[in-house]
DNA sequence: CTTAACTCCGTACTTGAGTACGGAGTCAAG
DNA sequence: CTTGACTCCGTACTCAAGTACGGAGTTAAG
């Protein structure tokens, strides 16, 4: 016999919100739970691991759609198609990783140029990002145009 | 007497599209153009470098907002208030990096295990993502709940 | 029995950076 | 002088991951 919750104090529990359960609910990534008479939802512990999940993964950077899929091998068969969806958001991962150490450095420069050349005419940071031939023209075409 | 462009052809020219052009001039990025006598937006190469400034900014992670700032201060008067901006900015990236690393050792690790694991009763990267007190706890925590 | 706290539900709003739409005006070529 | 391409404008929509709202029903305590 598990011990049951309400929305709230299980919201509480999972550290969320309730308006993010029901929100969690309509997106299909926690199962729709029992009701009492009253039609209270009835939440018990294993849903909380559900929600500890779903943080977790997000945690990783998988999106909720991701994180949705991810839960529909849940039964261990598909091992090998998690793998797949892992090591696709590992790679994501490293090209976001590549790009913020190019930006890193550049940032790094120029903050740097900034500070050496104080008193300047003009404010190298600025005619940096402004010189579409200077050392940045080149990092912008490395970094490329891809959003995160 | 400065070569004119429509704004069709300045976006092109710019690299992004009408839209674009006008969604900018509507969160004042960039200057409000003279125009031909019909209405006729007339645009000159200085905005062609104005629109450059902003998609560089942007690639070194600033928001549009943040950009508006970086281009109130243009005039190299207050390069160092520029940098504090950029400075921020730099930290920014820099924790956004420390996530990312962190990230790429559980998901590289995650990946491991499945690989190696392969047949198991359980797919083990399902199982640690499931389990709150699994290693990946340990780099839940470390990881924090900030969103980028 | 009343009151306060909690829950129900659908709907609308938020942020950021654009995209898309649609009717009207304009411009250059033929 | 018409046709087609381009431009004007405001408004509304997109995506993600929630957050907020508000009226109605429910439940536990006093």
């Amino acid at each position: 016999m598990p011990v049951e919750f309400t929305i709230g104090v299980f919201a509480a529990e999972a550290g969320v919100t309730v308006e993010t359960i029901r929100f969690y609910q309509r997106k299909g990534l926690i199962r729709e739970p029992s009701r009492a008479l009253g039609g209270i939802r009835r939440y018990d512990a294993s849903d909380i691991a559900r929600v500890r999940f779903v943080k977790a993964a997000q945690n990783l950077g998988f999106s909720l759609d991701e994180i949705a899929s991810l839960l529909r091998l849940e039964d261990g068969a598909h091992c090998d198609e998690a793998r797949v969806v892992a090591e696709e958001k590992l790679a994501g991962v490293r090209v976001r990783l590549a790009d913020l150490r190019r930006i890193e450095t550049v940032l790094g420069m120029l903050v740097d140029e900034c500070c050496a050349l104080a008193g300047h005419v003009r404010c190298p940071l600025i005619s940096a990002l402004q010189n579409q031939q200077g050392d940045l023209a080149e990092f912008r075409f490395s970094i490329g145009g891809h959003r995160s």
